[in-house]
DNA sequence: ATGGTAGAACGTCTA
């Protein structure tokens, strides 16, 4: 079986590119972030066309996140206990945001997580950020209490480049977050938790993202922020891994590229 | 030059 994630910064922009990397790549699960639409403006015909079913949540205009499986999608769960909420507005209510859903697709308990982008150093999303985290690794440690032998993919955009070498150079990053103690600590806490990078080891050195502006791609400059992170059942099953740069070239691309992981059967 | 690009309530927020 062959998982992925991958943020298309809107889905309704990049229906034609992501339904044929599915084709092409032969994954049978995929997790989506940014789709950027409501549930009522997802593009389902083109996925159930190649014989993939669509579990989302998309609230608005921001954010959105997607399981698509050939597999089966099941048990579909929209957030996790205690996700904080959030208001971009003064005045306005905080509310949770659509940045998180799981399924259990094929045997794997698949979810799809676009974490805050935190912002800037100081930033009240920062806070929100790492507070999201938080919540999440005590969900995810609590799902591995209740079932050690649970398969687990924790997968996504995760705003957060974890070592030194995901970025392309420190310096510029010096005042910034995604690098900052406070988020590199919220990640390795999730990794403490039992859940393992698989896919670093099979792509040292790769990126995963790289910004639109800059001739950030063309002058190789990137980060790596989008993980799967993955239960040790999960973890012991993975044969291979590979990031997708291709999918960063030419027009239309998203700003991210595809992570893949082969699983054994 | 406070820049650049992209995508979403088409004006302004988000990344």
């Amino acid at each position: 079986m062959r998982l992925a994630t991958w943020n298309v910064n809107s889905v309704r922009t990049r229906v034609d590119r992501v339904t044929a990397f599915l084709e092409r790549s032969g994954v049978d699960v995929l997790a989506i972030q940014e789709t950027k639409c409501r549930d009522d403006q997802f593009p389902h015909m083109p996925f159930e066309a190649i014989g993939y079913e669509v579990a989302h949540v998309g609230l608005n205009q921001w954010n959105g996140v997607a399981v698509i499986s050939r597999v089966g999608i099941e048990d579909v769960q929209v957030g996790f206990e205690g996700m904080p909420s959030w208001s971009s507005k003064e005045g306005v209510d905080p509310a949770p945001e659509a940045r998180a859903i799981g399924a259990t697709c094929g045997g794997v308990r698949m979810w799809s997580l676009y974490v805050p982008n935190g912002r800037q150093l100081g930033d009240p999303h920062l806070a929100y950020k790492l507070e999201w985290l938080d919540a999440l690794r005590e969900n995810a440690a609590g799902w591995l209490a209740a079932d050690p032998q649970a398969q687990i993919a924790l997968t996504g955009d995760w705003n957060i480049a974890p070592e030194d070498g995901d970025v392309w150079d420190m310096a510029v990053f010096a005042h910034s977050t995604h690098v900052s103690p406070p988020e590199r600590a919220a990640f390795a806490a999730v990794v403490e938790a039992g859940y393992a990078d698989v896919v670093r080891p099979h792509t040292p050195g790769e990126y995963t993202y790289w910004d639109y502006t800059q001739l950030r791609f063309p002058r190789r400059e990137g980060m790596r922020i989008d993980f799967a992170l993955c239960s040790p059942a999960l973890a012991a099953r993975v044969t291979g891994a590979e990031i997708d740069r291709q999918e960063r070239k030419g027009k239309g691309a998203s700003d991210h590229a595809p992570v893949l992981v082969d699983l054994a059967d």
